[in-house]
DNA sequence: ATGGATAAGTTGCGTTCCACAACATATCTC
DNA sequence: GAGATATGTTGTGGAACGCAACTTATCCAT
């Protein structure tokens, strides 16, 4: 009779979630290797990770080239049949894709549309999708759950789309929505928040315990958090908003509205203007930006930066961060004017929270948002991998 | 023989933890109460109340009034024999203290000093201190660690001060100084974050999650932060230094300093300057600011609750906490002030962040420091009682 | 006062989960 | 091909907790 406690709390759930956290995040290891790196004995290794294989959520397989002396170690990997679908609701288009629990994009679209979407079409597709997927690119896999990247403020608890202004959509409860076309768990989080996590993961912060992520986009500046080497979501899930905070702008002459929002003063549209573009993806933008020798552009580049680094420096106090990662068009002014932002900010935050302070862009591409969505599609699964 | 595996790992200790954590937090509670909060069986209860009275951790005595139907279930305590000392060293004076694993304040002096003492002076004061105690006032105690609150930035990882400016002590190794005085364990932190630890625990912010503290002090504004229910430290220790924020002043007519800084803006010292005192305790100057009924007195109280919502919307946006507490001088300014500051932090964050905000005055009174100096010093034992 | 109802402590046993040691196996090196 | 080396495999034992039956202490009604 199985004992009558809360469920998972025992050390063989956690066990079992350690072993399968590994795999997923650091990719595949040998079971020697998971014995050291637990620290638990090579018996109890072979029973989880048989386990593991049973449940179907990691394979093992004897290794190609041994190279050592000694009985080979089978390779533990994580389970590319087990599957999240990421969801990337935008203005133009809808980026959805199928990712394992090995990390590999098993399929991936872009669904480009010429009016802004509602919920219910975003439902309807994401289920046609799965539908369509399911005999051919995802056949023998499992889909375990569906994480959808918005942007816009979430309520993460119930899964409730507080206000996406881009997307016009209020108070939507599009994780129930999707649960009902599709049957299949929904869980969804703010863009931003999870690009934070997938640049923690396996981005430019991985590692490190606090990191502060600000992106760039179209839509204003968002970013995440990361605190003990945990996501931070706040009491309502909102947590991360930078965009609508007010810096000090010590110089007069380096403000351009009246309301002085960090994303009303450091933003794509102000840049686009500089080289005179109407619309631009981030790459062009970034070129352009790059290849520019007029000196307005530069002044509004430098001027950007100076407003950026102020509210970094509040940032940095307030949590005295290892690494500051900055992604989209934030990135770009980083690059262009690295040091200018790091004096900036050791001027303007405190010597010593600023003495390990590191300012890098964004390490992963496009794939952000997706592997976020994923990771957060996942996360049950890989804190409690029993029961299920 | 004894599991080879890392110390503390398995469930016995985080058991042991668990409860005696739950009263040291809570208090004393009867075998059925841990019975029922842990969900363990009455006899693992039993037996691992047991263990901790053979480590003379917890106490179990009789209840009093039964009170109730059915054989009485004894009241485990913790022990008030297992006591931290507790430091604040300021500038006019040290406060020290000796708390017992139940919270009780076994013993509290405050030693007044004409000039700034030198930290071997305080380690010397501290030794002798707890020599003079043990014979008498500490008499069958056991002092588990001593926790210190500087007011200063504090590398919490070796326990150097890196700048403690109204002390003037820069990188002075205090926890080695004091522990090669006393040859006890020492834990040092920042006021501020020792304060947001005591508030979270046992004051205006208990039960809550997400917590975001600032302090206004002689020397500034200091602050700590709490998330997911944990303090945060930041990647140096240096977290929560919100006095050196820069926010937004959006009438040039309310600033006062070219700096800009949140503590140069809103300060305790214009505030004495503003109803003509020269020194005063907090509740002096709390009494003369709610007495007075000059314009002047309550502009400047109005000017500085303006900068400080705004620089609490910028920590709101970012943080999304439940709730923000403000001790010591800002307490009076929120008192004074609260409608005008929940109403400028509503207006200059977002609505959905500041949705379930609540801003509170601290709750606990001049302990503050002490008690959370006190939970750093007990921070170890209360996380693996076991193996002690 | 006395017995029933109730709640909780106590005791002994069973299960789960992991460590350990002895043995088996696969590779490398000479 | 033999020894060295690293690791998988198997069986046993112990730690820690759940469970059920029993015991004890209190309240309450008569």
């Amino acid at each position: 009779m199985p004992p009558s406690t809360s469920p998972a709390a025992g050390t063989r759930p956690q066990n079992l979630a350690r072993i399968l956290g590994i795999v997923h995040e650091d990719g595949a290891q040998s079971r020697a290797a998971l014995t050291e790196r637990t620290g638990l004995n090579r018996s109890t290794i072979a029973d989880l990770v048989a386990e593991l294989v049973r449940r179907r959520l990691v394979d093992e397989r004897v290794p190609e080239t041994p190279g050592r002396v000694g009985r080979p170690s089978p390779v533990v990997s994580a389970s590319a049949d087990v599957v999240a679908i990421a969801v990337n609701p935008e203005v133009d288009a809808m980026e959805i894709a199928a990712v394992g629990l090995d990390r590999s994009i098993r399929v991936r679209e872009r669904l480009e549309s010429e009016s802004l979407q509602t919920p219910d079409a975003v439902a309807a597709v994401i289920a046609e999708r799965i539908a369509a997927w399911s005999s051919d690119e995802l056949a023998g896999a499992r889909i375990e759950a569906i994480g959808i990247a918005v942007p816009g403020l979430v309520r993460t608890s119930d899964g409730v789309v507080r206000n996406a202004p881009h997307l016009e959509w209020r108070d939507v409860p599009l994780a129930d929505l999707v649960r009902a076309a599709t049957g299949i768990p929904v869980f969804i989080g703010n863009d931003a928040s999870l690009g934070a996590v997938a640049e923690h993961r396996y981005g430019a912060g991985r590692g490190l315990e606090d990191v502060v992520y600000l992106n760039g986009g179209a839509s204003g500046i968002g970013g995440g958090l990361i605190i003990h080497g945990i996501p931070v979501a706040g009491a309502g899930g909102y947590a991360g908003e930078f965009g609508q905070n007010r810096p000090r702008i010590s110089d007069d002459a380096d403000r351009r509205t009246s309301d002085g929002a960090l994303e009303a003063e450091v933003s794509r549209r102000l840049l686009l203007d500089a080289v005179d573009l109407d619309a631009a993806d981030d790459e062009t933008l970034d070129a352009e930006l790059t290849a520019s020798e007029s000196a307005d552009v530069s002044a509004e580049v430098a001027r950007q930066a100076r407003v950026l680094a102020s509210a970094l420096a509040n940032a940095v106090n307030v949590l005295n961060p290892a690494l500051v990662v900055l992604g989209g068009f934030l990135a770009t002014i980083a690059a262009l004017r690295a040091e200018q932002i790091a004096d900036d900010v050791a001027a303007l935050a405190m010597s010593e929270s600023a003495e390990g302070l590191e300012i890098r862009p964004a390490a992963l591409g496009a794939d952000r948002l997706l592997i976020g969505a994923a990771e957060l599609a996942f996360a049950e699964l890989l804190s409690d991998p029993s029961e299920r």
